[in-house]
RNA sequence: GCCCGGGUAGCUCAGUCGGUAGAGCAGCUCACUCGUAAUGAGCAGGUCAGGAGUUCAAAUCUCCUCUCGGGCUCCA
């Protein structure tokens, strides 16, 4: 008997009946056989041994492909789970995905235990021994009541399969993490007797494992709720080969480098004095040299883009946040509060309160509109001590921030103008790929429906209008306003949320905002919150990484170094120093107190961008050697007046032009 | 806030069995004046995060506090 199978390329193959998806692969190839670990049928993902129907569509999962990872990640976790039952019995175990790069499993030691770094040495040895004993995988297939009963004393994965049984109730529920098909379980066994229940696919054997690495160990809460117990997850890597397992932990060492925290230190950019307190930097004078270019940069086009600046102050009195509801919804996120003559002050978390007031504080006409006030505007945010990372979270930030007025027939073009106006000036940061997501109507929310839809429908036309890529966060906005969020990709993948465009549908009412229309009637303004960098210390952080350290020549604090070769070059150095500084360049001069090669040393390090060397060919010729960032082949018998010429255009951060409307 | 791991010179780190502290880099001084990623010598630098306890004796062992990092939750 014959039954015959639709390879992914569209091909028929007559196998024999009872063929299993291995002996599939390997019959269409050794290669194949031995590098698959899994198969989609008929576009679900099912186990190699997995015996093939008759007209199945068939499409074989390597190892080295996207999914093929996820699934030898996923059977890693397995064998990890193993290892610590082995080595911890009674231990409890909830749950163990794949995840980018690697997978995780959650557990609870019994006697309240905690794992400590060395166990995982010893975790990591008995999983090899599992790997090298050769286990299978085994499904099978459960009732629910089958399932409560093989995973008596394991609470987790009981409350997993009550998930499931109640879902069996629900079947437009997709099921969640472990469970399996509606109305029943299925389970992995392995030839240890190890049983955990699992979706699966697996690979048939523990030998298609090995390039894996355990990376440390965390807390964890069960199913992310911090009411519910806390377990031990451990993370790990894995990968379908020793070489790709290398190449990412090479990576990682990467990521590292560029650190923003490390690279702050290297650079003395800024710190964060624990006398201040936590999340809470300064910044030296390069980082702020930095800082200010950026923020120069940025108020040059907001006034070119028709912006009018506001300055507000940092603290207000609790009478300003009852009003616009932050005392209300946001207090968690607030500094506590400050007694003074009788009143109560906070720090202001954000700083639309007091734009709003800017708006107030005359009658507004429509010829006004749209009014568009901007302000790097300090905030201060209580976070919790456990999420302070760098300059990436802190407490106390400066928000490019800006929020419009304007009427509702302006909205749209508004929103539009923005969002081209945000991505023009990322861009000229070096930043290039962009994601967007607008994020619709939460189930907790106020105002009405109409009024939802029509802010949602203005953001959803300036995302088309731009061209941007973007996805749809059903339910994500603030509960006030819908809003779009932009991430960026940066120069080694990773993304980050930077600009946010909200439509406010909250405060404008709150404050009792109006405006005298062309009609005489009195309306109420739109209002648009938006800040482009987020936080500057955020976006200053980016960049860093982005960049490595090596920031664009418009934003290195310094630019040029001029290294004499011997003391006597120092005159011509000297002069060489002054033309460059006439043409506006920041340039740093290197005295010849030590040796040459050493100073290049120092200037390489701090990533300068030019570095000359005049000796006596220069002093003689009216040239400079010129070693730029990034080349370790320095260019000899430059003429001075040449070299301005060609880094002139680099000077300043290019101007984005008009955005109009 | 919670779990895990750290905190020794400005930075990176060593410090064995409990016996009062060590290196490299950076800094300072002197010499060297040099053509593209480390010239040499010398000097200085420490309440071993802080406090309490155990001990004849604590960087080292115990407890508490602070703080930093990795996660969870949260978020610009």
């Amino acid at each position: 008997m014959e039954i015959s199978v639709v390879l992914a390329d569209g091909s028929e193959r007559k196998v024999p009946s009872g063929f299993t998806v291995s002996q599939l692969a390997t019959m269409i190839g050794k290669k194949l056989g031995a590098d698959s670990v899994a198969a989609k049928i008929n576009g679900i993902l099912r186990d190699l041994d997995t015996v093939l129907g008759n007209g199945d569509q068939v499409q074989i999962i390597t190892r080295n492909s996207d999914q093929g990872r996820e699934v030898l990640r996923h059977s890693t976790a397995h064998v990890l789970a193993q290892a610590v039952t082995d080595l911890w019995p009674n231990t409890h175990y909830a749950i163990g995905p794949s995840i980018a790069d690697g997978f995780y499993y959650d557990f609870e030691l019994p006697d309240g235990q905690h794992f400590s770094d060395d166990d995982l040495t010893r975790i990591e040895a008995r999983m090899r021994e599992i790997v090298r004993e050769d286990q299978t995988f085994a499904r099978s297939e459960y009732s629910i009541s089958e399932g409560l009963d093989l995973f008596a004393g394991q609470p987790f994965k009981l409350e997993i399969i009550e998930t499931v049984a109640n879902q069996a109730a629900e079947p437009e529920e997709e099921d969640l993490n472990e469970g399996v098909e509606v109305g029943s379980i299925s389970v992995y066994r392995n030839s240890s007797g190890f049983i955990d229940l699992c979706r699966g696919p697996h690979v048939s054997s523990t030998l298609m494992l090995g390039s894996f690495k355990l990376m440390r160990v965390a807390g964890a809460y069960w199913r992310g709720n911090e009411r519910r117990p806390q377990l031990q997850r451990i993370y790990g890597t894995a990968w379908e080969s020793d070489k790709a397992l290398k190449e990412h932990l090479v990576r990682l060492e990467e990521a590292e480098k560029r650190d923003h925290r490390r690279i702050g230190l290297e650079l003395d950019l800024f710190h964060f004095p624990p006398e201040i307190g936590g999340g809470l930097p300064v910044f030296h004078p390069k980082g702020a040299l930095i800082r200010s270019i950026m923020e120069d940069y940025s108020k040059r086009e907001h006034r070119k883009a028709g912006y009018e600046f506001a300055w507000t102050p940092h603290i207000a009195k609790s009478t300003l946040f009852e009003i616009s509801g932050h005392l209300g919804w946001y207090k968690a996120g607030m500094y506590p509060p400050m007694e003074m003559e009788g009143a109560t002050y906070y720090p202001k978390p954000m700083n639309c309160p007091m734009h709003i007031l800017i708006y107030k504080s005359k009658g507004r006409s429509y010829k006004e509109l749209p009014l568009r006030l901007f302000e790097f505007g300090t905030v201060y945010r209580f976070e919790r001590s456990g999420v302070l990372h760098g300059l990436a979270r802190v407490r106390g930030l400066t928000q490019d921030d800006s929020h419009i007025f304007c009427s509702p027939d302006q909205l749209a073009s508004e929103l539009s103008r923005l969002l081209r106006f945000i991505l023009s000036m990322l861009k000229t940061f070096g930043l290039s790929e962009f994601e967007a997501e607008l994020a619709t109507r939460p189930e907790k929310s106020v105002g009405e429906d109409y009024e939802w839809e029509y802010a949602t429908s203005a953001l959803e036309y300036a995302l088309k209008e731009s061209g941007i890529a973007y996805t749809v966060a059903n339910g994500e906005g603030a509960f006030y306003a819908p809003k779009i969020d932009v991430h960026l990709k940066d120069a080694i993948g990773r993304r980050w949320q930077v600009s946010t465009l909200q439509v406010d549908l909250q405060m404008p009412q709150r404050f009792d905002m109006e405006f005298v229309d062309s009609d005489n009637t009195r309306k109420r303004p739109y209002m648009i919150h938006r800040a482009l960098f987020g936080s500057v210390e955020r976006f200053f952080a980016i960049l860093l990484e982005h960049y490595a350290g090596a920031l664009p020549v418009w934003l290195s604090p310094v630019q040029v170094a001029v290294l004499p070769v011997r003391d006597d070059h120092g005159e011509y150095a000297n002069d060489v120093v002054n033309e460059l500084k006439r043409s506006d360049s920041r340039v740093d001069y290197m005295a010849a107190d030590e040796p040459l090669g050493s100073r290049i040393r120092k200037a390489k390090i701090e990533k300068v961008p030019y570095i000359l060397v005049v000796g006596d060919a220069d002093v003689a010729g009216k040239t400079v050697g010129v070693n730029a960032r990034g080349s370790n082949d320095p260019e000899r018998g430059v003429p001075l007046a040449e070299f301005i010429k060609r880094i002139s255009p680099e000077l300043n951060g290019q101007p984005l032009g008009d955005i109009v409307d």
